[in-house]
DNA sequence: AGTTCCCCAATAGTATACAATATGAGCCAT
DNA sequence: ATGGCTCATATTGTATACTATTGGGGAACT
C-alpha cells in the first residue's frame, strides 16, 4: 500500500526495477538520509538477487543519491545545506540554458504541452499550506511536466539527460512540501510568463525568468532551511549515523 | 607501450581497472566510434570476469560513453557533429559558471597552480601543427590540470563530478590533435587572462573569458569537422554499421 | 528465386558461490 | 581499568553457473 508493488514497470529487467524502487524510496524519503543499504536487504526486500541491485545502487551512485566506500558499502548521501543551495544555482544555469535554446525552437506542439503541464498544476494547488503526500506527488509531476517539457524544445540530448538523471530531483520533490499556498501558486505565474517567452521567441527573457524561477524557489527552500522539521524532511545531513535506540 | 599495462593503476578494484583501461581505450580512440563491446571478450582482454566489465560499461554508459541497449550489449557512442556543437555549448556554460565561482573563491595556493598548468601547458606546445599520440597526451594532460584547478577553485561539489564524469573529455582530447599550434598559442593565452581575471576577483570577465575560450575551441573543432579524416578521428557517427566491404 | 519459419549460436541478464575486506566484541596484558 | 590484539561475522568484491533473449543461417515451401 505504501509499497509500489510493480508500479506500472513490469516488463522491465530486474535492474531497472531495483533502480526505480530504490530511487523512489530515496526521493520520497522512505530512505533517509546516511541510512546503508546493504545490497542483501535490499535484494530481499524486492525478492532479487544482489546483482541487479548491485547495479541499481552503482547508477544511483552515479546519480550521486548514494554514496558509496569500496568494501564498505552504499548510504544514502546526506546533502548539506551548501550543497542545497550550490545545486540549485547549477540547475538555474542549466535550465536557463535550456529555456534559451528552447525559446528558438519552439513548436505549437511543445507550447501546447507547456499549457497543459500549467493547468495541471493550477488543479495540483491544494487551498492549504499543508500537503499530503499524494497530493505532493500529482503537484511535483505536474512541475516536472513543465519543466522536461521545456527541456525537451531544448532539443540537447544531453542536456536533458543531466537534467534527467544528474541534477537533485529529490530536493525538488521534498520543496514542495515546504512552499506555502502562495509560492506554489508564484511557482506557476513563472511557469506562464516562461511560456508566453517561449512563444515568442525571447530567448533571453525566457532564460532569465527560468534562472529566477529556480533562484526563488531555492531561497524559498533555504529560508526554512533552519526549521529542524524541514531538515529532517529534506534530509539534510544531521545523521550519520541514525541513533536508532 | 601503447598498452597501459597497469598505467598507475594497481591497488584498485578490478571493476576501477576496468573502467579506467575501458574508457582511456575510447577517448584515446582505440576503441571506434560504433563498435562493439563485449562483456566477455573485454574480460578476456583484460583478464577479468564479466562482473566489474558489466560494471563498467555501465558506468561509462552513464557517462555518455557507452551506448547499450538491453539484450543486445553495448557499443561505443557514436557522436554527430550537431552533438560536438551542442557538448561544447553546454561544456562552455558550466566552466563559466566555475570560473565566475573561483573568482570570489580564489586562493593563492590555487593561482600557484594555474600558473603551473600554464607553464606546462607552454612547454608541451610543439613546434609544429602535427602532433604525436605521446605529444597530444602532455598537452591534454596540461589543459585538464588547468581547468581542473578552476573548478576545483569552484569549491562545488556537483559541478566538478559533472565536468569530470559527465561532460565530453573525449572530444577535448581529440580536439588538440586537429588544432594548429596557432590556436594552441591562444587557448594559453585565454588561460593567462582567465587566470588574471581569477586573481583579480573578476567574476563576470573571468566566466566570460572561460565561456569565449570554450567556443573558440569549439568553433576550431567545426571548422574541421568535414575534412573526413577528422570525422574518423573524432569518431563522428559516419558509423552505426562500419560497411567493411 | 524468393520468402518464411525454425532452430542454433552468441550474448546479455540474473542467480549463486566463493574470496577478500572491514568492523566490533571479547580477551589478554599491562 | 585500559589499551591493544585476535578472531568472528557481516558485507562487499569477483567469479562462475545458469537462463533468457536476440539475430542469423539454412531448410522447406511457394
Amino acid at each position: 500500500m505504501t509499497q509500489e508493488p510493480s508500479g506500472g514497470l513490469d516488463g522491465l529487467g530486474s535492474a531497472q526495477r531495483a533502480y526505480q524502487l530504490i530511487r523512489s524510496s530515496i526521493i520520497e524519503g522512505r530512505y533517509r538520509a546516511g541510512q546503508r543499504l546493504i545490497e542483501g536487504r535490499i535484494g530481499e526486500e524486492f525478492s532479487l538477487s544482489r546483482t541487479p541491485v548491485r547495479e541499481a545502487l552503482r547508477l544511483l551512485e552515479a546519480e550521486g543519491l548514494v554514496l558509496s566506500i569500496r568494501n564498505r558499502g552504499a548510504i544514502v548521501r546526506p546533502v548539506s545545506p551548501k550543497e542545497v543551495i550550490d545545486l540549485y544555482e547549477l540547475r538555474a544555469r542549466l535550465e536557463s540554458l535550456g529555456a534559451e535554446r528552447a525559446a528558438t525552437r519552439a513548436t505549437d506542439a511543445g507550447i501546447a504541452e507547456l499549457d497543459a503541464a500549467i493547468a495541471a498544476f493550477d488543479a495540483a494547488i491544494p487551498a492549504t499550506d499543508h500537503i499530503e503526500l499524494t497530493e505532493n506527488r500529482i503537484l511535483s509531476q505536474a512541475n516536472s511536466r513543465f519543466h522536461d517539457a521545456v527541456i525537451e524544445m531544448a532539443d540537447h540530448a544531453r542536456l536533458s539527460q543531466l537534467m534527467a538523471r544528474t541534477v537533485d530531483i529529490p530536493l525538488v520533490f521534498q520543496a514542495f512540501r515546504v512552499f506555502t499556498r502562495e509560492e506554489r501558486v508564484r511557482s506557476n505565474v513563472f511557469h506562464r510568463l516562461i511560456r508566453d517567452a517561449l512563444e515568442h521567441g525571447e530567448a533571453a527573457r525566457a532564460g532569465a525568468l527560468m534562472s529566477e524561477h529556480i533562484l526563488m524557489g531555492r531561497d524559498s527552500l533555504v529560508a526554512r532551511l533552519d526549521e529542524a522539521q524541514v531538515k529532517d524532511a529534506l534530509f539534510l545531513g544531521a545523521s550519520g549515523e541514525a541513533s536508532s535506540g
